[in-house]
DNA sequence: GCCGTTTTCGGCCCGACTGTTTTCAGTCG
């Protein structure tokens, strides 16, 4: 039971009470404790252990009683209770974008339909505009979530697959059996979205290793072994597969299942592996090959071999090679804490400067600055500017971009701060010219530094909004607008396509975590990983630059 | 259901946008 298992159930408790229309607050309530766990730093089965579930912010006694038999069940009698009441499938269907939880419930009472099948079935018979208060749009609007959805079925975001498959490698490298072992597949290439957990493993004997795999805490079952793969899925249905080979083949079988089936294809077409037995690491795979060694991210024949044939791959940028983060929220607004604990978390990562970019007043359900409030904060931060030694704190604001393309401030306001960050968070559905319109509008103004989150994608949860890109890249360039890589594993965005693409228009990026947590700043691996994708090297990114470069670059 | 130097009850995140409606309900951030 990891803390994602406990968090997600009793997310599904609030949803299932949703639908029940139950109180909100006690809806909250649950959803609160649920995103309190899925923050926390320990696991929580020690916290069990220790007798410490109470300890954890917003969660009471109702809540620890059901966590503690989670732990020790394996499942709770009041959510099993739940489910008998509405099927699982139900709670599925609220992942369709746009319809939640009254428009379920009316679909399930009114229609008796329970799952995302049968809710494509209804659209297609024309059922859902029959229903009082749905359309003709209403039922578009479905089809379109379903077909989103289903175009990224069993797909798992990297910052989930990643963490967990890290874990379970460290765990097989502890194994006497095990000589080493490697991550590798489409998680290796740090893709946004991943199918499985690959686990390649050097040994000369499987002596002991299906046990220890069995063994392993998140394992839910085992669903095929042969004496050199064991395949099956761990809790929360993630499917994984450990491949053991050789120790002289190891490093054949790292490119080989690391690479797309079309880059390998195209590396291995004239060589076989026992050509290749007996290579003490990947780069002497590819000089074996006569070419350039191709870092992981790059292993997507896209013509990085053609690439390294010639010697020109770039030397990519590293996570080592970041000093600051400039998209972070602070308890000021909707961020879990204060600017001296976020300074003091940035520290450690070695960073020499942070900027503090709170949401904007229009934001109001996230706790919006302000002018006043934004001002304060700002003598806030000057006082412990004061203090800090070799780290600066920067006054920064993640400004509202309105429906019009207007900022949420004034330039009397923006003009004050060292960095503005333009981002949407409203009217999603403007059409291309529209939206692409609004977006170039805020990037001329000239207070703007940054702009955040793009596309505003989710990963499996919400499309990118309509844009014209080439449009936007010509903007930025021509007003020395910044792109961010959003780093949190939700968005990703800009995604690694558009990333690729900066250098011709001569743009930099900024790989910002949007921190709202302080362990959320080490998202910022997810967005080194969507540079690397995207080709970028050090002096692309703003953000690896000293703070006297940054803000000359700003000025 | 949680929480508390206004503490054992009464408060807890609200406003814009959309689609369905003719004045409002549902969704989202």
């Amino acid at each position: 039971m990891t803390n994602r298992d406990v968090a997600g159930i009793l997310a599904k408790i609030a949803d299932l009470l949703e639908i029940k229309e139950e109180n909100i607050y006690k809806i909250r309530a649950y959803r609160k404790a649920a995103n309190s766990i899925l923050n926390l730093d320990e696991n929580i089965v020690d916290l069990y252990r220790m007798d410490s579930i109470g300890s954890i912010p917003g969660v009471g006694e109702a809540v620890k009683t059901k966590i503690e038999e989670l732990i020790e069940k394996g499942s709770c009698e009041y959510y099993e209770k739940l489910l008998e009441e509405i099927p699982a499938g139900v709670l599925d269907m609220l992942s369709v974008p746009g319809i939640g939880h009254k428009t379920v419930k009316l679909i399930y009472e009114k229609l008796g339909i329970e799952n995302l099948t049968e809710l494509s079935k209804a659209v297609e018979e024309k059922k859902i505009r029959t229903l009082p208060g749905l359309g003709v749009k209403t039922e578009e609007k479905i089809r379109r979530g379903i077909e989103f959805l289903n175009k990224n079925a069993g797909q798992i975001l990297l910052g989930v697959a990643l963490p967990l498959a890290e874990e379970f490698k460290n765990y097989l490298l502890e194994a006497d059996a095990v000589q080493d072992a490697c991550v590798v597949g489409s998680i290796r290439r740090g893709k946004p979205l991943v199918r499985d957990i690959d686990v390649l493993v050097a040994s000369t004997t499987c002596e002991g290793i299906y046990e220890r795999v069995v063994a392993y805490r998140n394992v839910k079952t085992i669903t095929s072994k042969t004496s050199n793969h064991i395949k099956g899925q761990f809790s929360g249905n993630i499917d994984f597969e450990v491949m053991i080979v050789d120790p002289r083949d190891y490093a054949y079988f790292l490119v080989w299942t690391t690479g797309s089936r079309e880059h390998r294809e195209m590396l291995f077409k004239n060589i076989s592996k026992n050509d290749l037995r007996g290579c003490k690491n990947e780069a002497e795979i590819f000089r074996k090959l006569g070419l350039q060694y191709i870092p992981p991210e790059l292993r997507e024949n896209r013509g990085e071999i053609k690439a390294a044939y010639k010697h020109e791959i770039p030397k990519l940028l590293d996570l080592d090679d970041l000093r600051g983060d400039l998209h972070i929220h602070s308890d000021w607004s909707d961020g879990a804490h204060s600017i001296q604990d976020l300074a003091v978390a940035a520290r450690k990562l070695n960073y020499s400067y942070i900027a503090v970019t709170d949401h904007s007043k229009s934001l109001f359900i996230s706790g919006g600055l302000t002018e006043e409030r934004l001002l304060a904060q700002g003598e806030v931060i000057d006082h412990i500017n004061s203090v800090l030694k070799d780290f600066r704190i920067l006054k920064g604001i993640e400004v509202d971009i309105l429906k019009d393309g207007t900022l949420d401030f004034s330039d009397e306001i923006l003009e004050k701060l060292d960095i503005v960050v333009a981002s949407v968070h409203s009217s999603f559905n403007l059409d291309r010219e529209t939206q692409t319109q609004r977006i170039v509008k805020a990037m001329e103004n000239k207070h703007v530094d940054i702009v955040g989150h793009l596309t505003g994608r989710l990963l499996n949860r919400r499309s990118a909004y309509e844009l014209d890109i080439d449009k936007i890249l010509e903007t930025a360039a021509k007003n020395k607008v910044v792109l961010e890589i959003n780093s949190h594993p939700d968005r990703l965005d800009i995604d690694e396509f558009t990333a690729r693409r900066v250098k011709e228009y001569g743009i930099k990026v900024a790989i910002n975590s949007d921190a709202h947590h302080k362990g959320d700043l080490h998202f910022v691996k997810y967005g080194v990983l969507n540079a690397r994708r995207g080709w970028l090297e050090r002096e692309d990114v703003v953000n690896t630059w000293s703070l006297e470069e940054l803000l000359s670059y700003f000025e």
